[in-house]
RNA sequence: GCUGGCGUAGCUCAGCUGGUAGAGCAGCUGAUUUGUAAUCAGCCGGUCGGCGGUUCAAAUCCGUCCGCCAGCUCCA
């Protein structure tokens, strides 16, 4: 057997090396920069530690901080040295789990001590003198048992816990030492912790152990860390960016929408300029709508309680409901309705139905009322009374497919439209815990290859989330992210066979038997509020024009030019322009610097020169002055903007 | 719901270890009549989130409730 093995790089170049070379020294035989600048090394897709030794010909790569998982063991590694300084601080400390996340890493820890900020820079410090030290990490395999009796000396009760979760048939586990601190650890970890060299520990807050909120709740600190100081300020620069696209500071500089305790925590108000979005992004979705053979209908906000019964909901989400309005004297109980669907039925319902008539979409801008929790409750992305751009559509089991392809297609549309590039696209599917779902399995299981094959159709790209479905049947989520990075779900399309069997839904076949149609529930935007909210921090206030709650604002020069200046306004009033019209007696600086922080798209501008040459100047946002011309051709332009909804 | 943080004028915020509130912006009034991101002056504006308690005295200390923020849990 030879002692030489093959190595091969990602270029195709390949190079041998004695049998059990670190991948390191092979970093180090190429170049020292990239010995300096290599995290980890990927062998034969396997991301292993830089020092564990190479036996046989391998592919391998090297993980720099600028690979998605380099930047994990460089996070996770920090992870660690956070636990590190945590057990030099509070030398009780007990720790749960410590993983590196999309930004940064966390560790969960349990400490008798309450953290506060000062703590967090407290043990910054400790983690940036650790860091000095440059300790190597070390690993160490041994086997399970040894592991449970290090962890339960240790008194690391929840490593214990992890230990006895591992599967029975490995033996083998890992640990990591680094300096003082030696933590249970699959790896793969850096050489040391003087690699780690900008740390910001970005706060505290409770998590359940195991995510189980029957557990404990131990004290997560979450931070981030980098290789180079100018990546961490940019880092904290773009978090800076984020908080300056919060819908809800927009929403109130804006003055879109309004939260108030006078009516109640998530229960937000349009208000006028918020209106004109949310009435225009409604009409647009009209519109696409009606040429895919919607048929609009509405219905009442509140409904029967034995509606919610026949469709199972009441006893899944009794908790997460408004309590039911008793009517005095009267046995009948009604509900603010948490959906719009039991109402759509009835719609259905109320004449026979034959297979011609198939299929039937009925459309609705539905308000609906779910009792969250309080600590859910978040600007307009999470609220307790939404709209749901919602339909229920009745089809035929041999038009199912096509049906769920055709409003595929629609979201896309939809989301183009608002040049959302970057959702991410869910099957949401059952689980095996069958108490969290109705109906007949091979049901469940036609309906998520139905669903499947469509989305394979409409060439999604989507992954798979198991036990994600809605109780009645599987799904399609569309998601995109807010400013600050979280995930909110927002079109939707479900395939139910459920409620059509509770509501005995029917129609006539060709062969005049009955049969069962099947219902897709579907909501390009999900909900009008939390579309919104994210809409809002997309475009971060600055609506294309044909959203725009304001188009143009008119400014004369002085108030000499006022009346000239109402004359423009009036005509682009006339033309459709939605604008506003300031004669404040201050000076024109100050109006434009009041329209740029409005974020209005165009200013006109009229003074002496305008009024002689009877024309305008326009300012644009952002861009300054653009200079003049025609108010006529100044409309054909505004008019061709908001027609191609640029 | 849970853990932690926070809650002072419409907005953004100051107010040290207790001595009963202050700025800028916004608003109003007046002067100015202005040329592409803040003209000047004056005025108005707060039961310091609510309720209890400690104290001669509470925005400040304690308790409790409410709300907001971050995360966890939940999400038809």
């Amino acid at each position: 057997m030879s002692d030489k093995i093959l190595i091969t790089f990602p270029d195709g170049n390949s190079k041998e090396f004695d049998k059990g070379i670190s991948a390191f020294r092979i970093a180090e035989s190429i170049s020292p920069g990239l010995a300096e600048a290599a995290l980890a090394a990927e062998v034969n897709g396997f991301v292993k530690d830089l020092e564990s030794p190479i036996n046989s010909d391998s592919v391998i790569n090297f993980l720099k901080f600028d690979d998605e998982k380099g930047k994990e063991v460089y996070w996770h590694s920090t992870s660690h040295l956070m636990a590190h300084a945590i057990q030099e601080i509070y030398p009780e400390a007990k720790f749960g789990v410590g993983p590196a996340i999309e930004n940064g890493f966390y560790y969960d820890i349990d400490i008798n001590t309450g953290l506060t900020e000062e703590s967090l820079k407290a043990i910054e410090d400790k983690m940036i003198e650790l860091s000095k030290k440059n300790n190597s990490f070390i690993r160490q395999d041994l086997s399970k048992d040894s592991a449970v009796k290090f962890f339960e000396n240790k008194g690391d009760n929840y490593k214990v816990e992890i230990l006895s979760g591992i599967n029975e048939n490995s033996e083998q586990v890992s640990i990591y030492k680094e300096g003082d601190f030696t933590d249970l650890c699959r790896g793969p970890h850096l050489l040391s912790t003087g690699k780690i060299k900008f740390i910001k520990l970005l706060n505290i807050s409770g998590s359940y152990w195991r995510g189980d909120e029957n557990n404990k709740q131990l004290q997560r600190i979450y931070g981030i860390s980098f290789p180079k100081k100018k990546m961490l300020d940019e880092f904290l620069q773009r978090l800076e960016e984020a908080k300056k696209r919060d819908h809800r500071k927009l929403g109130k500089e804006l003055e879109l929408f309004l939260i108030t305790q006078a009516v109640g925590s998530g229960l937000p108000i349009w208000l006028p300029k918020g209106t004109i979005l949310r009435e225009t992004l409604e009409n647009y979705l009209r519109e696409e709508q009606r040429k895919r053979g919607y048929e609009p209908v509405i219905t009442p906000h509140i409904g029967n309680i034995n509606l919610y019964k026949t469709s199972g909901h009441y006893p899944y989400y009794k908790d997460s409901q408004f309590p039911p309005i008793k009517l005095e004297g009267d046995k009948e109980e009604y509900l603010l309705k948490p959906m719009n669907c039991p109402h759509h039925f009835q719609i259905y319902l109320s004449k026979p139905r034959s297979y011609r008539d198939l299929p039937i979409r009925y459309a609705e801008f539905g308000t609906v009322y779910r009792y969250e929790q309080s600590g859910e409750l978040n600007g307009l992305t999470r609220v307790r009374s939404f709209s749901v751009d919602d339909s229920h559509m009745f089809v035929r089991e041999d038009q199912l497919k096509d049906e769920v392809c055709k409003v595929i297609e629609l979201i896309q549309v939809v989301f183009g439209q608002m040049g959302f590039k970057e959702f991410t696209t869910q099957l949401s599917f059952r689980d095996n815990n069958a108490e969290k779902y109705g109906g007949d399995i091979k049901l469940w299981e036609r309906a998520q290859r139905e669903i499947r094959e469509a989305a394979d159709l409409m060439k999604l790209t989507y992954h798979v989330a198991e036990g994600e479905a809605a109780f009645y049947g599987p799904k399609i989520d569309f998601m995109v992210k807010d400013a600050l990075g979280r995930k909110w779900q927002l079109g939707t399309v479900q395939i139910d066979y459920i409620m059509p069997e509770r509501f005995n839904l029917e129609y006539t076949g060709s062969d005049g038997q009955k049969h069962r149609p099947v219902v897709i529930h579907r909501a390009p935007f999900g909900s009008l509020e939390r579309f919104i909210g994210v809409l809002i921090e997309h475009y971060a206030g600055e609506f294309p024009l044909w959203l725009a709650p304001v188009q143009v604002a008119v400014i004369p020069v002085s108030q000499n030019f006022a009346e000239y200046g109402k004359d423009v306004f009036d005509k682009l009033k006339d033309a459709g322009i939605r604008g506003e019209f300031d004669e404040r007696n201050e000076k024109i600086g100050y109006k434009i610097r009041d329209w740029e922080t409005k974020k209005v798209k165009y200013m006109v501008i009229v003074g002496e020169k305008e009024q002689s040459a009877g024309n305008i100047s326009v300012r644009k946002h952002k861009l300054g002055d653009m200079g003049s011309l025609s108010l006529s051709e100044f409309i054909d332009n505004i008019h061709d903007e908001i027609k191609n909804k640029i």
